[in-house]
DNA sequence: ATGGTAGTTTCACTA
């Protein structure tokens, strides 16, 4: 029997914390596969050497220009796999690779601005028409029973307790009810597992992200949980098998010297 | 009800 630990995370700037916070972290979990969102970087930009320091020799880049772009460090062989239309905008927030014949999904989300009306504010539609044509792909492949992990900012928080405070966010673009339906209906399309509430008890508050607008983020400890590791049917006993030590979210990197605002997510499956 | 911080496209925008 084998493991495959996948780590994903909003780096907020890949080139700005290469070496001195993914590296560290890296020593520490030692995830196989690394999928990074927010590299802010072009393509050709990706720190590819830095990346090669710390034991990743395979790679799959998507950037663009200062914002958003999405990347996986791997030490295993990747393949690979057309891209998907998800976004109107053709923003880099997406890319699939097979890794050890398990099909990895890298996203994100678009954040949907503040204004939680997509008749007004159109990055809030955006957001909206992303997951509707997540929802339609997968419900498209549904049939086809693949190993299949997806992994990335989603940039919703779908459960009561992944929020600081479910009542005052209802309104607060990331736990709208629309937002949460629409991922609900996202997951459901393809029987996806959210596997860290599969594993953590409902009631307890889970925070992947804490803004960079407060004075003490530990103090006032106002997360979302915005940073998910869905897997297929297919992978269920895969990923749930060891517990919930097979599943982590490294909060303390939200401590560091110039940290991001979010933290790093890592599940390790038993195939 | 407001503003707070961080990063890059920078005296403006996204998150």
């Amino acid at each position: 029997m084998s493991s495959l630990t996948i780590a994903t995370w909003n780096v907020n700037s890949v080139r700005l914390r290469a070496q001195p916070l993914i590296a560290p972290f890296v020593e520490q979990a030692s995830p196989d596969v690394l999928c990074l969102q927010e590299i802010k970087c072009r393509t050709e930009e990706f720190p590819e050497k830095t990346f090669r320091e710390m034991g990743y020799s395979h790679f799959h880049v998507r950037g663009m220009k200062g914002m958003h772009g999405v990347a996986i460090a791997s030490r295993y062989p990747l393949e690979d796999l057309p891209d998907e239309d998800f976004c109107r905008a053709s923003e880099a927030r997406h890319q699939r690779v097979r890794v050890k014949g398990i099909e990895l999904h890298n996203f994100y989300v678009p954040a949907g601005g503040d204004e939680p009306d997509p008749d007004i504010n159109p990055r809030f539609a955006h957001k909206l028409d992303f997951l509707d044509r997540m929802t339609r792909y997968f419900d498209r492949r549904s049939n086809e029973d693949a190993d299949m992990v997806l992994v990335g900012d989603f940039n919703i928080a779908p459960h009561e307790n992944d929020v600081w405070s479910h009542k005052q966010l209802l309104k607060v673009v990331s736990h709208t009810p629309v937002e949460t339906a629409g991922l609900d209906a996202m997951r459901d399309a393809g029987g996806f597992i959210d596997v860290a509430r599969a594993l953590i008890p409902e009631d307890e508050k889970i925070y992947t992200w804490w803004s960079y607008r407060s004075r003490d983020y530990r103090a006032s400890n106002r997360g979302r949980r915005l940073d998910h590791i869905w897997v297929s049917p297919s992978l269920r006993s895969q990923a749930l098998a060891a517990g919930r030590n097979a599943f982590t979210i490294w909060d303390e990197e939200r401590g560091r010297e110039k940290p991001s605002d979010h933290v790093p997510v890592t599940l390790t499956l038993s195939l």
